[in-house]
DNA sequence: GCGGCGGAGGAAATCGCTTTCCGGACCGTA
DNA sequence: TACGGTCCGGAAAGCGATTTCCTCCGCCGC
């Protein structure tokens, strides 16, 4: 048990202490299909174990593909995010694999830069999770060197989108807005007002047209369905919803947000305005934030398997398939305490 | 403009089109001191760009140290851990390094595997953070990998706790549990009740023990003090206050939760309960997640400098200082709704 | 005119490991 | 006894970069 050791330990010192070639150190520590002795196996183990020593990974990833995946995402500090990274670190363990984390501000040149310099890990596969970038289509440049990298024998598994070219996890954005739209008709609302912004992010849009669509599917007339544009953020729901308020609410049964962030902000502006929610006024997200449970009235909203996508990518990355796959998954509606039947109100026209 | 690359583009490939040796090829893209021609540069980041080559890091790895720090946590789906990661993250890349995380559910046995296995990957700097292990000293075996890793070159930086023979930032969670036992006197409070953990973290006795002090220096007998304990999430504040809900808030001015999430749990088992925050009880957390400022009514709470700890232990990673040094830093006060001066009641005995 | 110096580029050794390829020992069978 | 087949173990050839040397060349100062 002798804790000295020169400076790097290597297989060489290791293979020394136990009397053996490096070859036979490395078919034992590296889990080679190479038959060893098991008396031969236990010597090296000893000495390896006494030097304290671990093969060097970035010497192993020269002659075997590295088991690692670099995973790049707009903005590591969301709630989901932080999700989606957890599970993926899980999952990657399970398979002895590495992940490697970067944030790009959904900056198209950030992106860029950031897969180039990924690639210089060769990571077995590159995960990219970003709202931004999968709206409005990958950028050309970005697009070359994925291919690029996938030539070189990488996978590419996109968190978020469907991408005919390359694996896939979609979140069905519309099917999440249609449910809500559907529940919301459903429970007697009639007059819908959605909150969401138009520009960009195709998951908003799809989750308005899914709002639309479950809405009219149960009669709701589109004249009785507005839509106000604003932020996707806290604030634009706040505003948004202080204007609402400041016409008067008397007209609306319910206000549809196109996320959690933008509903809370939506409620709190309407608290502060007097407007009572869900007497009032019925309010839903989509996203189904922690913050959903802990505002009060809880919010209802759509729960996202982001522990299931971010656990499927890793597999996806790691899985040694050829064809492109696409998987769609699907949220679940959880009707909390922000939302209330309006039975006693007149029915749709 | 050539999209055509056979499967691994190597450095050899780039410099083969550029017309030069690896030897030239690598001095340019490897930002080499050696001089070379610009004219010769020029062709190779050309021919590097037309491949879209990127150096291979594991390669490079082999006789340079890699720019790599890997990041060994508890939990990454806290927020706190996610704005330590973010901040982390950053820092890293202002340095062209990469950070690899894993997280290890606080279980000794699972650190250690966890580095060793990231030892694998020599990284510059091992980054541990890790409530759960600092409190408990370092288990032994840990320990040992830890200086293995050091001796062979690597540096060890804990985040969250004092550790005299590695770098380490700490913070000053008695001093941030003073400042709000301290505020919380001076605004009034006299009957307090104090929501924390004892078991295992040092993170949570220190913060607990400083609440103490801060009352007391302000004149709070400790037979006014009561301490509850409960887990260190939202469902254990919430529990703990339901529990006090039930016996009666009346003899209850304040709750001094031991970190955020505990506080929110309490306010929501408080709303629930009827009781109104801060009318009836103040409540504090420590931590200022994003959390704090979105529920209502608003947490006063301290505000850890986490973004700033996550930079400099990537800074002190990535430094070639020599000695051990070990940094403290300090929260602030963030005084929000959560809390109001109990100017009316009388006045502690 | 000549020694020396610095700039530019290349050949080859090297990093730590994996992986062929090969050789010896040992087994059972013909 | 001879022969194919296993089982073990080692020598050596890479993997893709970096990094020593080395060479060559032009230029300056004396």
């Amino acid at each position: 048990m002798s804790d000295v050791a020169r400076s790097p330990v290597t297989l060489r010192d290791v293979a020394a202490a136990a009397g053996v070639s490096v070859t036979t150190a490395s078919r034992v520590l590296g889990g080679s299909t190479h038959a060893v002795s098991s008396a031969t196996a236990e010597r090296v183990h000893t000495a390896a174990a006494d030097l304290r020593y671990t093969l060097n990974a970035s010497a192993r990833a020269m002659r075997r593909i590295s088991e690692s995946v670099a995973l790049i995402a707009d903005d590591l500090t969301t709630p989901s995010m932080a999700m989606v990274v957890a599970a993926m670190e899980r999952q990657a363990r399970k398979a002895g694999a590495f992940v490697t984390v970067s944030s790009t501000r959904a900056t198209p040149d950030r992106q860029l830069r950031t897969v180039r310099l990924l690639r210089g890990l060769r990571p077995k596969a590159l995960v990219l999770t970003s709202g931004r970038l999968l709206g409005n289509r990958l950028e050309e440049q970005l697009l070359r060197d994925l291919r690029a990298y996938e030539r070189e024998g990488g996978r590419v598994v996109i968190v978020g989108a469907a991408e005919e070219e390359f694996d896939s996890i979609d979140l069905d954005n519309h099917g999440a807005g249609y449910c809500v739209g559907n529940y919301i008709a459903q429970s007697g609302h009639c007059n819908v007002v959605i909150l969401g912004s138009e520009q960009g992010t195709a998951n908003f849009s799809a989750r308005v047209s899914g709002f639309v669509d479950g809405l009219t599917s149960m009669g709701v007339p589109a004249s009785a369905i507005r839509t106000v544009s604003c932020t996707g953020d806290r604030r634009g729901g706040f505003e948004a919803a202080r204007g609402l308020a400041d016409q008067g609410t008397a007209a609306i049964d319910a206000v549809l947000a196109v996320n959690d962030a933008v509903a809370i902000g939506a409620m709190s502006a309407f608290r502060a305005a007097g407007v009572k929610v869900p007497h009032d006024v019925s309010v839903t997200g989509i996203d189904d934030i922690q913050l959903a449970v802990d505002v009060t009235p809880q919010l209802t909203t759509v729960a996202l398997p982001l522990t299931d996508m971010g656990a499927t990518a890793i597999r996806m990355a790691l899985a040694d398939r050829q064809e492109p796959t696409t998987l769609m998954v699907q949220g679940h509606l959880a009707v909390r305490d922000s939302t209330m039947p309006k039975s006693t109100r007149a029915p749709c026209p």
